[in-house]
RNA sequence: GCCCCGGUAGCUCAGCUGGAUAGAGCGGCUGCCUUCUAAGCAGCGGGUCGCAGGUUCGAGUCCUGCCCGGGGCGCCA
């Protein structure tokens, strides 16, 4: 609604301009819902804008733009100037009524888009016009040492909706997960599995709990008489000692003199992604890619762009390793890419990785990051920069932590000790739809309060996952007891969206309208929280509506308006659904 | 010391990229009502938007400086 108010408008900003003799580019008006219902259904900023431009006063320039913008063909009912120079429009309610039949009409497309947002301009100019826009997110993409935390969930969910979101507005998506399981962190892996495998043979000890607790001091080299061979930042999880005991039971002592980093970590990196992947599919996450850092290796890519990078003089040797020259790209250091050991650091591999990202024909690059990353990612873009990639193609999207709540307490979580909360155990506690939106609810930016006790709430009207889940199925449940009557569900134009003239309806026919807005904004700012927070909206008009049937009754014996009322449950039920699937959120019949 | 994020109602948080008189849910209080699936509806109270300056017609939103909380500043990933 407000793109086409905007056709109605600029076209009138525009002869306005040049009346005046201005050339210049066309202010970046504003058309909102205002906060106050008496300022009109939408206000819109323009005139103040041009007041400088014109020279003139702005309810001077709100008056002629009333003149000469007339009834905006037929949607408008009143066009009014106010404040400063607001120009505040009302809408005909015939104009919001006849919405109804069109979100209806659209079905499940309603509020999708084919016009992609925020398409880099650098790829408009190569001729990329036409032509759908190619993007990449990469989520999670945790190395295979463990479970997923609380916090890959958070990470897992926000690059699927945001990947969802993508979709819905007319981008080809690809979600990738980037992942090593080559290094220093899988060889510890290993050398933890052979050690419990050892324990359990009777052929080692485990370390006592006061060794593990603080690794810095005070590490025993035998204990009850038998080695330890725990390594002192090994992994302490359960998962690596039933990954032992699978061991054991199949092979028997006959790994007694394989190395940690052979058959042991072969084999935990095995079971920990397939472990890994389950999970993410559990939680409705698939991804397109899994790429292995080890190919850039393989394919000599680390020393095509250590060699580029040199050739633009931007590599140094000092103190025996490889420099990355970040401070004449304004970085506030410079960074080791290849150790003394002749190893490369994480970072030169992250910079041939986000190169091959654009040789692999990607328009637009999103890296979906913990804020502990924040650090990386300046220098994986001015070195690519400086390869030739365009900083603009490639966007960060941070998020903070996550921490849980329950009972008022925060549940202490530890990485090392393995004390944290996996994504397995918390969606066995509160299910899946509840769990993505719980992790989805908050913008990225915030840290996540994810509160427990909430989140097991059966109650729908205390649970806002439920709350928005059971407005849908109470869409479905108003169309079964339609059909018990006998009576038909309307087509999408065969109804007179007219007799629904309550303020409620008006209302809830406002909020479902804003619903394209909502997707193309939650999309282009990449915060999929603001569709959640929408759908919470609209839920919390469309149960108390049906709840306060003392009032008003969807099925009636006035026929045409039951007709109409059901028009307003189908547009509500497609609304939601679209929603909830944005958000990866079921959408149920029943509940 | 430097960098990033946050600070908005008792609690958990929105605030559409600078708009008009500051928003929701939960909790609290008052009155009414008894369901198209699980009690709802109407109303009330609640705020120096961390603090102080600045920018302009206009600042919760932008700039500067401070305070508090979280994270980061490795030849770890």
């Amino acid at each position: 609604m407000k793109e086409k108010l905007r056709e109605e408008i600029e076209p009138v900003v525009v002869s306005m301009l040049e009346t005046a003799g201005d050339e210049g580019p066309l202010p970046e008006f504003v058309i909102e819902v205002p906060r106050q219902k008496e300022h009109g259904d939408f206000s819109c900023n323009v005139a103040m804008l041009l007041a400088r431009r014109l020279g003139r006063k702005p309810r001077e320039i709100a008056a002629e733009l009333k003149d000469r913008l007339g009834n905006l063909g037929g949607l408008v009912s009143d066009l009014e100037i106010a404040g400063p120079g607001f120009l505040n429009i009302r809408l005909e309610e015939a104009g919001w009524q006849a919405l109804l039949h069109d979100m209806i009409a659209a079905g499940s497309e309603y509020g999708r888009s084919t016009r992609p947002l925020g398409v880099p301009a650098s790829v408009m100019s190569a001729g990329g016009a036409g032509k759908k826009p190619k993007v990449q997110v990469e989520f999670v993409s945790a190395n295979p040492t463990g479970p997923l935390s609380t916090g890959h969930g958070r990470q897992g969910i926000l690059g699927d909706c945001i990947a969802r979101l993508l979709e819905a507005t007319g981008w080809d998506v690809t979600r990738e997960y980037y992942f090593n399981d080559g290094g220093r962190q899988m060889r510890v892996l290993g050398e933890s599995v052979k050690a419990r495998y050892l324990e359990g043979l009777g052929l080692a000890s485990p370390p006592p709990p006061e060794a593990l607790a603080d690794p810095e001091k005070n590490w025993v080299d035998e204990h009850g008489g038998l080695p330890v061979v725990f390594p002192r930042d090994g992994y302490q999880g359960d998962y690596i000692r039933e990954i032992a005991d699978d061991l054991r039971a199949r092979e028997g002592d006959a790994l007694v003199d394989e190395p940690g980093e052979g058959r042991f970590r072969d084999e935990a990196q095995r079971i920990i992604f397939e472990d890994i992947t389950r999970t993410l599919a559990r939680i409705g996450i698939e991804f397109d890619v899994y790429y292995n850092e080890r190919s850039l290796y393989d394919e000599g890519k680390l020393d095509e762009t250590l060699e580029d990078l040199r050739k633009a003089g931007l590599i140094f040797d000092a103190e025996g390793a490889v420099w990355f020259k970040a401070t004449d790209r304004g970085l506030d250091r410079d960074r080791v890419v290849i150790k003394s050991t002749g190893e490369p650091t994480y970072l030169m591999p992250d910079i041939a990785y986000h190169r091959e990202k654009f040789r692999r024909g990607f328009d637009l690059v999103i890296d979906v990051q913990g804020a502990d990353h924040i650090e990386q990612f300046p220098f994986v873009r001015e070195a690519t920069a400086v390869l030739g990639v365009d900083p603009e193609r490639i966007e960060l999207v941070l998020h903070q932590f996550v921490t849980i709540t329950s009972g008022g307490e925060r549940v202490k979580q530890s990485t090392r000790k393995a004390t944290f909360v996996t994504i397995d155990e918390l969606v066995d506690d509160v299910g899946v739809d509840v769990f993505r939106f719980f992790m989805i609810e908050r913008k990225p930016d915030g840290h996540l309060d994810f509160d427990l006790d909430l989140a097991k709430e059966k109650n729908w009207r205390k649970n806002p996952a439920y709350y928005i889940q059971y407005a849908h199925a109470r869409t479905h449940g108003i169309e079964r007891k339609a059909r018990e009557a006998g009576i038909e569900m309307p087509e999408a134009h065969s109804f007179d969206a007219g007799r629904l003239d309550l303020d409620e309806e008006i209302e809830l026919v406002k909020k479902l309208a804003a619903f394209p807005e909502v997707v193309a904004h939650a999309a282009q700012s990449r915060e999929p929280h603001h569709v959640a927070y929408y759908l919470r909206e609209v839920a919390g008009l469309w149960n108390p509506y049906l709840q306060d049937a003392t009032r008003h009754r969807v099925i009636s014996e006035d026929a045409e308006l039951t007709a109409a009322r059901l028009g307003l449950a189908l547009a509500v039920r497609s609304v939601l659904a679209s929603g909830l699937g944005l958000l990866g959120l079921s959408a149920p019949e029943t509940m």
